[in-house]
DNA sequence: GTGAAAGCGCTAACAA
DNA sequence: TTGTTAGCGCTTTCAC
């Protein structure tokens, strides 16, 4: 390549030739892409002593080093890190795998985890699976070829409990070579698991609910096949039972994850003659339809009956009325996950699963009851 | 290194030492990094070849490319991005820098944009700059090390028109090597610029407003200091002459973009004697606190008052009633943005700045007026 | 159709 | 404290 800088390598050959003498590149600047060899050259000293004063590997004579600093100012230069990590054979980057990033809550454990990886030195490649296995699969492999240090996989296929066998093996095999660190419940996996623990968190809402004076409770729960949804339709069932409360089979709705799902579940719960006093949404965006069709039945939320969700995204804000939401500790949630990637990737042991906890942020969508 | 994989490395010496023998790496799998190397030999062939399938840039006799296949299959080998991309000078990457990943409008354009990256081949590098100024700059350099063959911004610095030399002297530096692409209104930098046509948004909006009847409008609708709000404020004044409206000071408020600033707004505008008949909202978020204000004022919408606002993020599906919104087309967005970005990596001719297209999705926040 | 060899930009022994 | 050198894992001439 020589003096021609690598961008321009894409022009081909006649642009090559012209790039000897003095090739215009991009924006009209001289296209060179300076290297730690010329700051080297334009200092005086060898590549080696530039790259003692880069990574403060070794102490380097301080007229020397200040001069070397002012050269790579001058150029504004950047040490090119595909070279650094191929030799290191360690990137600093975590790659992390997530199942929709429009979605409020898992765009706030991303930007939780990017914070804990960005203190410790780690850049987050973020790729969005939306969900299709075929492409988590995909993504695993892309990952895998970028080298990243570890993999985070939020959402999609570790959170369903079906079957899944290719899926499976691909991780194993991934997991094998990097560590690969889940939320979600997916088992017959050696991967640590970072998992929001259900039974408390339902514990708690119910507990709140019980405390309120709600008696005839509806759940709109999400799809069995998605494990921490199955989870936490049996501990509701574990905690009616601790409270002595009722259980009605046709207020235990599944649903989706969405607003439409919501509505619908919220039409089939209040369509029988009894009606609950109180509905659990399984998430915000669930409770967001509830809400809708509560309006449309002339239902006052928290006059005429109770509703609320998991999640606390900040959807829950949005609503009038302000909706009472179970909370994640969504900082530890970030803060638990990278540290976790951390201590694989350096080797050291770690629990096969931790928990986050949970806290039930009391707003408006309850009342007292008498 | 010889027989240690990379990853090991880090458990220091000892280790090493062991490697040598026989090593029992993460997961209890033997720990080696295979690499080209390893396939050509198992595969009785040069390493050449191997590459040559990897990358389909010759012809290799079919039985030996079968063999060399079956064996990348058994060991599950992902060639190593970091040497390909280092001798290639292209690492296939975009950086993606964005003011807040959480706000469901730059989650939604990053993931048109991400998209339409992938189906070109390219892989998007997200990172959060928080809009810290401090922060954007730290990350134009990391992406440059990164060796990002391209880099694009949404919201922060490029939407300010506040002086930040220092950021615009980096963006400069920055963009003499790599093609930056930017959305927002900054000028005084030879980046090509994607933007939506705010005049024709706000041109959208009057248009059905006035047909809808309505007379006496105010505008809770941003900071000056952002480049694109201090736009609109101006397309607001001039549609307000071409229908013949009148402009109310006390009715054209500044704000923030979230819900509190919105309530905030509203509860200016509503605060006189003299009452708008419709409000319109600098996004979404604005508009949420906006209905709260009205929704305690007593004010019924759309039955009492018009409540429209921009952007057409998923938060106007989720308010009671739905919210009239002026919608992007986020697809065409994110795609104009990545080939914008390609256009410049290929080294063609880019316009200086396109527009995005606008169109007021109706819904149930404004009514037909007598 | 194939292999040998040079080298992308950097780090880290090893020598001096 | 510094320079020389051998690679990291791959692609790509060049020669056969």
């Amino acid at each position: 390549m020589g003096g021609t800088g690598g961008r321009q390598r894409l022009a081909g050959l006649v642009l090559k030739t012209f790039a000897k003498i003095s090739f215009i590149g991009y924006n009209g600047s001289v296209g060179k892409n300076i290297t730690i060899r010329d700051i080297a050259r334009e200092s005086g000293v060898s590549i080696s002593t530039v790259s003692r004063v880069l990574t403060g590997s070794a102490n380097v004579k301080d007229a020397k080093k200040k001069e070397i600093l002012r050269i790579i100012e001058k150029y504004d230069f950047q040490p090119n890190m595909l070279a650094r990590s191929l030799i290191r054979t360690q990137t600093m980057q975590i790659g992390y795998i997530v199942a929709d990033i429009c979605n409020p809550y898992y765009s706030a454990v991303f930007a939780s985890c990017e914070k804990s990886a960005n203190a410790r030195g780690y850049t987050l490649l973020m790729m969005d699976s939306f969900s299709e296995q075929k492409k988590e699969i995909e993504l695993l492999e892309k990952l895998e070829r970028h080298q990243v240090d570890a993999i985070i996989m939020l959402g999609g296929s570790v959170d369903s409990n079906q079957p899944q066998t290719e899926f499976k093996e691909k991780l194993r095999s991934v997991n094998s070579r990097i560590p690969v660190i889940i939320t979600g419940t997916m088992d017959g996996v050696d991967c640590p698991r970072v998992e929001i623990n259900g039974e408390a968190a339902m514990q708690k809402l119910m507990t709140y609910l019980n405390g309120c004076g709600y008696k005839k409770l509806a759940f709109a729960g999400g799809k069995n096949e998605v494990s921490f949804t199955a989870w936490r339709r049996r501990a509701f069932k574990v905690e009616l039972e601790r409270y002595a409360l009722p259980y009605y089979a046709q207020f235990d709705r599944p649903s989706d994850y969405d607003i439409d799902s919501g509505y619908t579940a919220a039409c089939e719960i209040l369509n029988g003659q009894e009606k609950p006093d109180a509905i659990i949404a399984i998430n915000d965006f669930v409770a967001v339809g509830i809400l809708k069709s509560l309006t449309e039945h002339g239902m006052k939320v928290p006059d005429d009956i109770g509703l609320v969700s998991f999640d606390n995204t900040y959807i829950a804000t949005l609503l009038t009325p302000n909706l009472t939401s179970v909370d994640y500790d969504y900082d530890a949630f970030g803060e638990k996950i990278i540290s976790l990637a951390i201590d694989r990737i350096e080797g050291r042991e770690t629990p096969g699963i931790s928990y986050i906890d949970s806290e039930v942020v009391i707003r408006n969508s309850c009342r007292r009851l008498q």
